[in-house]
DNA sequence: TAGGCCTGATATTTGTAATTGTCAATAAAT
DNA sequence: ATTTATTGACAATTACAAATATCAGGCCTA
């Protein structure tokens, strides 16, 4: 699995890839299934990471019949507290660790870990690009 | 969280209770969300802990807004081997183990741990029939 | 400079999952 | 004994999320 996180597409661009409009691409960034980095033009740079945890997105709804709610469920399922590896405090702290309805890269971190990480760049994150992964993370979890 | 595994109620019973059809509970079992004992008559009787799952599919589905393929790999994701603590082999022979698309329940396992088993017995269905569950369930497996 | 992109709110379309209904035969209930 | 509820399998319906399309005003870039 290719992990390349260098801002390259534009949303037309990837809107050609994927087959879909641009209005979706904005619209699974609003939802919290992806963060794509911006020009300093503010204008939307995908990797080609983001190009494919978003072919997993489309796979997820198109073949696998899942809806958005519940795909942000199930990245909400993702042990990061383990992969992260963040203190008993941290998990106090954090929003994301008691919360199943949103994936952890969607709240704004204050007091812990993740308050200076950049969630594009965190494995949480990354790794989730992989489809099959996610059993795979929670499997490898350990307390 | 009361845990009543008594077989009770008829489908019909259980129809009124959560405003649905029947056809509709007998959809949610061929679904494998829900495996409810049958009387020597072979009809369905349904246990209080089955309604109180049932509750919880009914605001997935009504109220989260999730569906049912998505239900059924959230369902997936339950670390059972860690809940059952099945050996090395059992997960190398077990199909749940290594898919994630369907709840463990819902396989027949042929050579490990879980062959001998009632699921509708087992900690990994019983106590996802509380809703917020499963995250919990992640967050106390060990390796 | 023409075409692509930005925000953000609102509206419309559409595909199909979820639900309900029908059937005849059998079982349970009153 | 008659009614009511159950069974599985298949058909029909409906409700609504996902996707697309608007709008306007302004910036960006190829």
């Amino acid at each position: 699995m290719k992990m390349d996180q260098t801002p390259l597409y534009s949303i037309g661009t990837v809107a050609r890839m994927l087959e879909v409009s641009v209005y979706t691409l904005r619209m699974y960034e609003r939802e919290g299934l992806v963060i794509p980095r911006r020009a300093e033009s503010n204008q939307r740079l995908y990797s080609q990471s983001d190009v494919d945890r978003l072919k997993c997105i489309r796979t997820a709804i198109t073949e696998l019949k899942f809806s958005i709610p519940a795909i942000k469920t199930i990245y909400s399922l993702i042990p990061c507290w383990d992969i992260v590896k963040c203190s008993e405090s941290d998990r106090s702290n954090c929003a994301a660790y008691s919360g199943h309805s949103l994936p952890c890269w969607t709240y704004r971190h204050k007091k812990n870990t993740c308050a200076e990480r950049d969630c594009r760049t965190c494995t949480v994150y990354t790794l989730s690009a992989d489809c099959g992964s996610i059993k795979q993370m929670i499997q490898s979890s350990r307390k």
